[in-house]
DNA sequence: TCGTATAGTTTACATTAGTAATCTCAAAAT
DNA sequence: ATTTTGAGATTACTAATGTAAACTATACGA
């Protein structure tokens, strides 16, 4: 039982820009994100500490930084909570909800379906 | 702009509770639930405090409890963050991995499909 | 070589969340 | 009337989160 590394909110922007490119060194990944450059030295350190990103040093003092959690873990392990935590689990209520809510169309749908029978 | 009442999920099965059947005291709301029962006292005092449930006084020193916030209040703010958070903000990409990861079956969506068809 | 910019480290602090024990005091029981 | 019970209030404490300033020491530019 591996245990489930939380990532917080405030650190998940930091995560989708290594999710998008990795092995990016500290500016590159703060360049085009907002937010103070002292809290998300911060977060950064944080996803390190807890196992979520990898720091390879490239000189002392300087590392590159990639990602441990894939995207898909965590969305896989998101959805997962959420869907326990809100609709009991079921996908089913979930997926009833979202159409009540005029989230979905029929027309997703329809394309959701095609998407399947192709493969 | 009302400002976003946050119900944590320690509090949500009360919530859920409540919304099952209301004007509950809390003895009622207790029973069936399982978690220490001081635990679940400050629970329900958080909900109350933060104006997510309503304390209606019937004898001095003992009251009936409601929720204010409805479940699909509740429901629907928690999509919408999540799907913000985590697919930004697409219901597509949502569905879409929810049926990559097989989550939801073709049957499932095609039951969808009939029932939004037949209104 | 020396100064400086800055990547990374340390420290800080308020808030929310999870968990729970203890206190108070009226209603119910005897 | 007195005791007991228990609903609700108060207090507590730790961990996580969001936010950010200050410090340190090196790599690079002048």
């Amino acid at each position: 039982m591996k245990k489930q590394i939380q990532i917080a909110d405030a650190e998940l922007p930091i995560m989708k820009v290594l999710w998008e490119k990795d092995n990016l060194t500290s500016p590159e990944i703060f360049a085009g994100m907002d937010g103070n450059i002292s809290t998300l030295k911060t977060l950064l350190q944080r996803l390190v500490a807890k196992g979520a990103v990898r720091a390879t040093e490239i000189n002392s003092r300087t590392f590159r930084y990639s990602p441990i959690i894939t995207r898909d873990e965590y969305t896989n392990a998101s959805c997962k909570s959420f869907m326990q935590k809100v609709f009991d689990g079921s996908a089913e209520k979930m997926l009833l909800n979202f159409v009540k809510e005029d989230k979905i169309s029929r027309k997703d749908l329809q394309k959701l379906l095609d998407m399947i029978e192709e493969e």
